[in-house]
DNA sequence: GAAGGCGGTCTTTTT
DNA sequence: GACCGCCTTC
């Protein structure tokens, strides 16, 4: 493989050090997936199977594309390597083994919601009073213990003599147990059980060991203890241990990542060889030279410089605008500008912000301009009610011994089965030591039920129908008729389609897309493993989903504007890049601004991800006056911004720099290219934020701003944000309105259940087409358009 | 057992 | 301003 064609000298080396310790230390845009990719196609060229080969990622959409790449280099045998995240592929090795661990194979995995939910049940156990002491509090110290392997026992020994530290040690202990009951994991749980039962079963390990002889680590930067463990373990034996990182771009120190593994990696691997990546084939220079201005104030870097053979390009955008309400606009109107002058498609733009609360000035703005764009993040799809619910119902269907799923749904849909009766249950359950859903199957057993008894058998029993069919063969193999059968059989459907809620109509689009995501994850299941033919069980199923990251859904192929965290943009590059809400307060967060030194430098390294993703233009805007919290608050210009030199700066950046400086003025204006036009504006803007921008901080209170004067006669919030979100759903289009439906009344049409018929009748209600047919044997039924998948004949 | 209303409390960031 | 938990009422 000639390599010097396609690979600078470093990415060339890094590509050929093979055996040993390996520390890649790639700075943004130096090409490391490339180098990543090369290394791997070179270890299939020196006969290395591809099934010795290890790559641990950090989103699975990272996963799949480098799959997509070795596979393209390389034409075959990359199917057979092992790409995935950590957490997908701890749940491999855990399937496999769960019974060495006291799992069963179907485990449950648990969501930040599962887990609160466990945990105020086990307060009220405690009598914990979760105003003083909260449940976010708990988990959070559990999860930073298991972030670094602290065992409940451990932990134990840890404490003091603080009754609150005792507390959560207690509740630590249970939480376990409660855990280990239901058969259910939380995320790391995933992480924290491989690196026991490889602990403990030296023969598992050492065959995984034997299996991955050479292991890459992207994103290395960001592992915690117990990951590290992991890692260390698996590359005990060769030693082939190839870790790639930027510790400028450590952004998760709040959920235990070690910045030290990557600092201290060659103390750990004294043999390992470092190479660095130092050309930015990114960014143009002046966006390089402020993300560097900015990330230079941090202490404790690797000595690193980026540098690029790009040519200056435009400077860094800087616009204050007076309110989030106009930086939205402008950040509209600016990339709507791009595209009329044909320099961007929407795809090519993205808006960044600190918070996912600020999403949402910005897509009310989006709707109206009818700009198209997406959000990742925020309000996750699978967190939403219904299909958490739905999933419920799935969970419970395969582990019957999640208490916590069936708590869930035994009375969603109302089948008047309230909660105190349920408590009764539950202690049956514990003192004949059986799973709560055994208790309701034999409720009739249970002393004090009354009426409810039978309803709990009743439920119970349509549970135990669902499963026992899906048990048989033909249906193990598809989902989306199992998950049909669940909303119609548990009434949860016919529930939201009576309902007069707006809303619901929502909920049953959701689920359709629910079914028609497993529709695709079976296909895509059937692709990755041609040798499997019997389809994805839904074990397989639930735990897809349930290690989905909200940024694996984002394709390439639709155009439109990128609304995302910085945290979620890591990974991603962007012609043109958006960071909104650059204040003080803000991004930096005063939790920050306050937590002291190295808080502020990890969002320091924030804002270095956030500009670095910048390939063209960068333009960073900040608000004078913002609702936070339902607070109004007048935030001063981010320090970021300020540590930007000006030689790299274009906007109105106000003429102080520091609080100490000139604050009086109406601020300066700095030209560039493409901004004359808005220089009306811009000015009557700035002069307002001139007076504005300063309040809030170091006591220099300058008047409260005025409410910002409205600029247009209508603007987005004379229409209901409902409505506008109605309007942006139609636009968006949900699988049950553009469903093709090519039949008709009178057609006739076969039902995957119910057999052939005749459509009598189709009507649209609440967004949704609703087909009544008279079925030959199974009589007159109504039914979803979008879920009864019915054929023409 | 269900539904609606009131008041308190927060918010980073996520696999 | 949103969510959650607790309370009251039917």
């Amino acid at each position: 493989m000639h390599l010097e064609k396609y690979l600078n000298p470093e990415q060339k080396k890094a590509a050929e050090t093979l055996e040993g310790p390996v520390l890649i230390l790639a700075g943004a845009g130096s090409g490391k997936t490339r180098t990543i990719t090369y290394r791997i196609a070179n270890l299939l060229e020196q006969n290395v199977s591809p099934w010795n080969i290890l790559a641990i990622t950090f989103t699975n959409k990272a996963a799949g594309e480098m799959r997509e790449r070795v596979d393209r280099l390389v034409g075959f045998g990359a199917d057979s390597i092992w790409v995935a995240t950590f957490h997908s592929t701890c749940v491999r090795i855990l399937r496999r083994h769960a019974d060495l661990l006291g799992y069963d194979q179907s485990f449950s995995i648990y969501d930040a919601d599962d887990q609160k939910t466990l945990m105020k049940n086990i307060c009220k156990e405690m009598n914990i009073d979760t105003k003083k002491l909260k449940e976010k509090t708990i988990l959070n110290t559990i999860s930073s213990n298991k972030d670094e392997l602290v065992s409940p026992e451990e932990y134990d020994r840890m404490v003091g003599s603080d009754p609150i530290e005792k507390k959560i040690a207690e509740a630590y202990h249970i939480y376990q147990k409660q855990l280990k009951s239901n058969n259910a994991m939380d995320f790391d749980d995933l992480i924290v059980n491989t690196v026991r039962l490889f602990q403990k079963h030296p023969e598992v390990l050492a065959s995984y060991q034997e299996r991955f002889r050479y292991i890459h680590v992207d994103e290395y930067q960001d592992t915690n203890t117990a990951q590290f463990e992991l890692v260390r373990l698996l590359a005990d034996r060769y030693r082939n241990l190839c870790v790639v990182g930027d510790d400028d771009q450590s952004i998760y120190r709040f959920r235990g990542a070690n910045i030290h593994n990557i600092l201290d990696f060659e103390k750990n691997y004294p043999e390992a060889t470092v190479i660095k990546l130092e050309q930015n084939y990114r960014s143009t220079q002046n966006i390089l030279n402020a993300a560097n201005a900015v990330i230079a104030n941090n202490q404790g870097r690797k000595d690193k410089s980026l540098w690029t053979d790009k040519g200056e390009g435009h400077k860094v955008h800087f616009r204050l605008l007076s309110s989030q309400k106009e930086e939205a606009e402008f950040i509209a109107e600016d990339i709507a500008r791009k595209i009329r002058k044909r320099e961007a498609q929407y795809k090519d733009c993205a808006v960044l912000y600190r918070t996912n609360a600020q999403s949402r000035e910005l897509e009310e703005r989006f709707l109206y301009d009818n700009m198209p764009y997406q959000i990742v993040g925020g309000q996750n799809f699978y967190g939403r009610k219904e299909i958490k619910d739905c999933l419920a119902y799935l969970k419970t269907i395969a582990n019957g011994n999640d208490d916590l799923m069936v708590r869930r749904i035994i009375n969603v849909p109302k089948r008047g089965i309230g909660n105190t009766s349920v408590d009764k249950a539950a202690v049956y359950a514990a003192n004949n030591e059986i799973s709560l859903f055994d208790a309701l199957a034999h409720a009739d057993r249970i002393p004090g039920l009354g009426k409810t008894a039978q309803k709990m058998i009743e439920f119970a029993e349509m549970v135990e129908r669902i499963r026992s069919r899906m048990e048989d063969a033909e249906y193990y193999d598809d989902l989306p008729e199992l998950l049909d059968d669940v909303l119609n059989e548990s009434g949860y459907l016919e529930d939201l389609r009576v309902s007069n809620d707006e809303e619901d109509a929502d909920r049953i689009g959701n689920l359709d897309e629910l079914i028609s995501k497993a529709a695709v994850y079976e296909e895509k299941y059937a692709q990755e493993n041609p040798e499997i033919e019997t389809g994805p069980t839904l074990t397989d199923f639930l735990n897809e989903v349930s290690l989905v990251a909200d940024i694996d859904n984002v394709s390439e192929e639709n155009d439109r504007v990128l609304l995302m965290t910085l945290h979620a943009a890591k990974g991603l590059e962007f012609d043109h890049v958006y960071i909104a809400g650059m204040e003080d307060g803000l991004f930096p967060g005063d939790g920050s601004i306050f937590g002291g030194p190295e808080e502020m430098e990890e969002e320091r390294r924030l804002a270095y991800v956030g500009m670095t993703r910048a390939k063209e233009e960068l333009t960073l805007t900040a608000a004078g006056y913002r609702v936070m919290r339902g607070q109004a608050v007048n935030n001063p210009v981010s320090q970021f911004v300020r540590e930007i030199p000006e030689e790299f700066l274009e906007g109105n950046l106000p003429r102080y720099r520091s609080f100490e400086d000139d604050f009086s003025g109406s601020g300066r204006y700095f030209d560039d290219d493409g901004y004359g036009r808005i220089g009306r504006r811009t000015d009557s803007i700035g002069r307002s934020a001139g007076s504005t921008a300063f309040c809030g901080t170091s006591g220099i209170g300058i008047s409260r701003p005025k409410a910002p004067t409205p600029r247009r006669d209508v603007k987005p919030e004379d229409k209901p944000y409902a409505a506008i979100k109605s309007l942006g759903a139609l636009k968006k289009g949900s699988a049950l309105t553009a469903g093709t439906t090519d039949y008709g009344v009178g057609d006739r049409v076969r039902h995957i259940k119910f057999g052939e018929g005749v459509v009598k009748n189709m009507e649209n209600r609440d967004g949704a087409t609703y087909v009544t047919v008279e079925f030959d044997t199974a009589g007159v039924r109504v039914l979803s358009a979008a879920f009864a998948k019915l054929q023409k004949l």
